[in-house]
RNA sequence: CGGGGAGUAGCGCAGUUUGGCUAGCGCGUUUGGUUCGGGACCAAAAGGUCGACGGUUCAAGUCCGUCCUCCCCGACCA
């Protein structure tokens, strides 16, 4: 992709409204602007950062067995009554009423109409377990939208919900579960923690919530950094595993898996016929990342003074080409004919605009492309070009006809 | 929803205390020129119902009232 058509708008400063680091970045990146408070629009680099993420959740996901589905986002108000969590949301949930006088809602989550739909398939315990998710959009009212994308309105979830005969098979499952999020938190380039956690309005009988550590995070907990133990709380006590000391620090919510047992499956009457022949409701799990704040969670522990820096898989482009001088035939072609070759490989952004080198550098930073190829005439001279790692700043400086391989040999 | 802050050009701001002529500055944008390895320089230009409505006044960005929007702290969430 060529910079000059790629809708790229990047900020000098950032807008005022914002105050946390992934906010202004982001903004100040082009990864998103807001329509109003909570509520955003992704930009192409947004965008793209926001598919890596969703194909790695989707990736993992699928390894566990789930099965990826899209419910509606729309939904009817009495299935709230039914499951009687509609007074529970209360003024969260967006409600309004159709021209015939249904009365609907935007789903701030979707155990509701997840139960629903499997209640009406699933017959016999031979059909179970099933494992169920949807990378959606949902629909809150906050009553104070954050920090961008960390708490919005208008929010892209991925949230799982699996149906099991028993508590050992569940258990099974959400140990799945747990095992896929570490991975996929991984991936995203992300240093986490995990802890019990209260299971709140979503209701069940075990909760684990995870979490990265930042300073515009909303939750406080205390952390052992000896042996992992974590839970939410502002007392600093010694640590009751290992008894050392332990740290407060604050975090952002980025996951939380629920073991919901049957409260879900009683009160939508979601049965099964188990193998005796008598009639069971299904034990049920949820499963919740916060795929768009994830975004926000990975820059609040990726950037420096300059910008973001991305994780590998998380990146808009592998690499950025930046030619110094477009006016300079020789940079040009070197340039055209690296970003040919290197395209066919990878996603490859070319910064082809007619600016001076100090912008095309700023810029760079800013976005935060994991790998810069710098060409320029002094480079040229002496037959090379510049690779140089975002992270470190670190150059390799490798001949022109060698830049493919060295490239390829960073990247993998 | 309780408490605090803010709305002036795309972004960042000054001006409001003490009302006064045509509302300024930096960045960005457009045009021309000189530059060209870390957000260049010179010249010219475009861009504003000063958040909205109402009021006071000879005169309102500035004073008064109502409303809207955005941000921050708190309770809640992925």
């Amino acid at each position: 992709m060529f910079w000059s058509e790629s809708f790229i708008y990047t900020l000098k400063e950032a807008p005022e409204a914002a105050e946390s680091v992934s906010h202004k970045l982001m903004l100040r990146a082009g990864l998103i602007r807001m329509l109003v408070a909570g509520v955003y629009s992704y930009l192409p680099l947004g965008f793209k950062v926001l598919k890596n993420i969703e194909n790695i959740v989707r990736e993992e996901m699928d390894k566990t067995g789930a099965c990826e589905i899209l419910l509606a986002a729309l939904q009817p108000e009495e299935l709230w009554i039914k499951s009687g969590r509609d007074e529970q949301m209360g003024e969260t949930m967006i409600r309004f009423t159709d021209r015939k006088g249904r009365k609907l809602c935007l789903g701030p989550t979707h155990e509701e109409v997840i139960t629903e739909l499997v209640k009406n398939q699933v017959r016999s315990y031979r059909e179970l377990p099933v494992i169920l998710y949807q990378i959606q959009t949902k629909y809150r009212d906050e009553l104070r939208p954050r920090f961008g994308l960390m708490r919005a309105c208008e929010f892209i979830m991925k949230d799982a919900y699996s149906f099991d005969i028993d508590e050992a098979s569940l258990d099974k499952n959400y140990k799945k579960m747990f095992i896929a999020y570490e991975k996929i938190f991984k991936r995203c380039g992300l240093s986490f923690i995990s802890t019990k956690a209260d299971c709140g309005v979503m209701g069940g009988d075990e909760s684990c919530e995870f979490m990265v550590e930042a300073l515009s995070g909303e939750d406080k907990v205390i952390y052992c950094s000896d042996c992992n133990f974590a839970q939410a709380s502002t007392e600093t006590k010694k640590c009751p595993n290992c008894k050392k000391d332990l740290k407060g620090i604050t975090v952002i919510e980025i996951g939380h898996i629920f073991k919901l047992g049957t409260k879900y499956s009683k009160s939508l009457e979601a049965n099964f016929t188990d193998a005796d022949g008598t009639i069971k409701p299904m034990i049920m799990g949820c499963y919740g990342i916060g795929v768009s704040r994830l975004i926000a969670a990975i820059i609040e522990q990726n950037y420096d003074k300059d910008g973001i820096i991305w994780p590998r898989e998380i990146s808009p482009y592998d690499v950025l080409i930046i030619p110094l001088n477009m006016a300079h035939r020789q940079t040009k072609e070197v340039s055209g004919e690296l970003y040919k070759n290197l395209s066919a490989k990878f996603n490859v952004l070319l910064d082809d605009r007619d600016e001076r080198a100090g912008i095309k550098f700023k810029d760079a930073d800013l976005i935060g492309v994991p790998l810069k190829v710098v060409i320029g005439e002094k480079g040229l001279e002496n037959g090379k070009i510049e690779i140089v790692k975002r992270r470190d700043n670190s150059v390799l400086l490798v001949d022109v006809d060698k830049a493919m391989a060295a490239i390829k040999d960073i990247i993998k």
